[in-house]
DNA sequence: CTTGAACCTACAGCCACTGTAGAGATTAAG
DNA sequence: CTTAATCTCTACAGTGGCTGTAGGTTCAAG
C-alpha cells in the first residue's frame, strides 16, 4: 500500500519508465497517488508487474500478455486460450532456434575459413557478397 | 544501368521503401535519375543490395553492415575487422540459441502440464505468476 | 494518346521500450 | 526547521529496421 514506483521497479525487475508505459497501455492499473501526486503501489502490483516481466522475458508480446492477464484475472474461465497462446509461442521459438542453428553453421564456416590477411580473400565478405556460397536455405529474417 | 527501383527490389529481395531507406542512411549510393526524376540502377547496385539483404538475413545490424560494406569496398584492407565482427556475431547467436533452448524447455513444461480445464489450475498462468516455479535461470530478454 | 502500373516525396506508425529536460515531492541528516 | 540528496512528475523525442499511406507525377505498352 506504500510502495513507490522506484521500489516497485526494483522488486519486479523493470525500469520506472516502463511501469508508466505499461500503465498508459492499461497493462498496469492506474495507481493511487500521494497528495503530492506520486504513484503508490501495493503487493498486488508487484505480482502483476512480475507476471508481465516474466512473460516478456519468455518473449511473449505485450498483446499476448494482455490476454494472459485477462485470463488470470478471471480464474474460472476456460484456460484453452492461455494454452494455445503458449503452444503457438513454443512453435515460434522452435522455428527461431532452427533458423539460428543454421545461421550458426554458416557463421562458423565464414569465420573458420577467413585467412586473416586481405579482404579480397576474406570468406566473411565473400559469403555475404555471394548468396550461392551459402548452404543453409532456412534463414528468413532472424532477430 | 537501366534498372528501376521496383526491379532492383525484386531481384535483391527487398521492398522499394527499404531501398530508399538504405539510400537515406548512406548504405545504398544516391542513384542516378531519369529526366522525370525516377531512380535508375546498375548491376553493381543489385550486388550491393543483395549483400545487405543477405547480411540482414544473417542478423547483422545495419551499423555492422556499414562496416562490412566499407571493408568490401576496399579489398586491400586487412580483413581482421570483418572477421571480428563475424566472430562477435557468432557469439551473440550462440548465446541467443542457449537462451531460446532454456525458454523452449520452460514453455514445453508449461504446455504439457496444462490440464485444459479452468484457469485456476492452468500451469501456463501459474508459471508466469510465480517465477520460483521456473527452473531456467538463463533467460534475459529474448527477442 | 490513353491508360494503368510504377514511381516520387513526405510523413506517420509499428514495437517495446529508453532517455531527456525541467519542475516539483519526499526523506534523512544535521 | 532547514537543507541537500534523491525520487518522482509530465511530456516528448529517439532507438532500429522497416512498413504503410496520401496525393501527386512519370513511364511504357497498346
Amino acid at each position: 500500500m506504500n510502495i513507490s514506483i522506484g521500489t516497485l521497479a526494483k522488486r519486479a525487475g523493470a525500469k520506472v519508465q516502463t511501469i508508466r508505459y505499461y500503465e498508459q497501455l492499461g497493462l498496469m492499473p492506474v495507481a493511487d497517488r500521494t497528495t503530492g501526486g506520486q504513484r503508490r503501489y501495493d503487493e498486488e502490483a508487484v505480482k502483476r508487474l512480475s507476471f508481465i516481466r516474466h512473460a516478456r522475458a519468455l518473449g511473449f508480446s505485450l498483446e499476448q500478455i494482455r490476454t494472459l492477464l485477462d485470463l488470470s484475472d478471471h480464474p474460472l474461465a476456460d484456460c484453452t486460450a492461455a494454452d494455445s497462446i503458449a503452444r503457438a509461442h513454443l512453435e515460434a521459438v522452435k522455428t527461431k532456434i532452427a533458423a539460428l542453428n543454421s545461421l550458426k553453421r554458416e557463421l562458423t564456416r565464414m569465420v573458420e575459413c577467413c585467412d586473416g590477411t586481405i579482404t579480397a580473400h576474406c570468406r566473411v565478405i565473400e559469403t555475404l557478397a555471394n548468396h550461392d556460397l551459402c548452404t543453409s536455405s532456412a534463414h528468413g529474417t532472424v532477430q
